[in-house]
DNA sequence: ATGGTCGTTTGACGA
């Protein structure tokens, strides 16, 4: 089962690009952040007839995520899911995508440290842990949750994702506070999987479009595949295709590029997980 | 020197 997460920065932007990235790797699972379309502008896209169940949480100009699944979509869900604070925002979906529990996110930027958009931030961190209990924590109890939150997390993990530590003291995207928050998703029983797969520093997901950040490599690694035990153990392939941050003023790249997952089938059908498979 | 460039839009504003 083939994965990607992407924030597209605007799916109506993006359309040409995403529709050739889907033919050119043939994904399973399509996890999309900042479509920037109502959910009718949505359905308007069709994906459907490209082989896609999807669901869709969006609002229009700002925000939107999706997911599409072309093996199965069951139990969708828009934002965190009941028992969990609404969202004034459409900032998140889950759906069972082939016996996965796979979540779509688009984290809060936060703007700046102390600022009202901080706080909503860390506080949105915490509730998506707590939509995880809602939404899986029954087979994560059972020891075999098959878990996948994708997204922008909008926080880098630690100091080899970003260009240059200094240059973000003081400012969001590393702090402490949002790294603890990330933490705690991690604490719940998941595992940065492009991190168990790529030791080095210097590799990113995300470039300023301004400056001409990307060909001075200066990025940050702040989109993420968070994989349960089960899902970590059965990750055979993780890459960013920093290709697609690539291209010409005419059909300009996200500023983000794709992360892509690969799934051994057999090894997420397993009855149990070996504490052998995957540390952490 | 604290910008730059995209996207939403036809104003600034968010990232």
């Amino acid at each position: 089962m083939r994965v990607v997460t992407w924030n597209v920065n605007s799916l109506k932007a993006r359309l040409g690009r995403v529709r050739r990235w889907i033919e050119a790797f043939s994904p399973d699972v399509v996890c999309l952040q900042e479509t920037k379309l109502s959910d009718d502008a949505f359905a308007r896209l069709d994906f459907e007839s490209f082989g896609y169940d999807c669901v869709h949480n969006g609002e229009g100009r700002w925000n939107g995520v999706a997911i599409l699944s072309r093996v199965g979509l069951d139990d969708p869900v828009a934002g965190f899911g009941e028992g969990v604070e609404p969202d004034g925002e459409a900032r998140l979906a889950w759906a069972t995508c082939g016996g996965v529990r796979v979540a779509s996110c688009y984290v809060p930027n936060g703007r700046a440290l102390g600022h009202d958009h901080y706080h909503y931030k860390l506080d949105w961190l915490q509730r998506l842990r707590d939509s995880l209990d809602v939404q899986a924590a029954g087979d994560q109890a059972a020891g075999g949750a098959a878990v996948l939150v994708c997204g922008d997390f909008n926080v880098a993990p630690d100091d080899r994702d970003v260009y240059d530590p200094a240059e973000f003291v003081g400012a969001t995207h590393t702090s402490d506070a949002e790294r603890e928050r990330l933490a705690g998703l991690l604490d719940w029983g998941l595992v940065d999987l492009f991190r168990e797969h790529h030791h080095d520093g210097g590799l990113f997901s995300w470039w300023d479009y301004r400056g001409g950040d990307f060909h001075k490599r200066k990025g940050m690694r702040i989109d993420l595949a968070l994989g349960s035990r089960r899902v970590a153990a059965a990750a055979d392939f993780v890459l960013i295709d920093r290709n697609e941050r690539k291209g010409p003023k005419d059909d300009p790249p996200s500023d983000h590029a794709p992360l892509l997952v690969d799934l051994d089938d057999a090894a997420l059908r397993e009855s149990s997980v070996s504490s052998m498979d995957c540390p952490g």
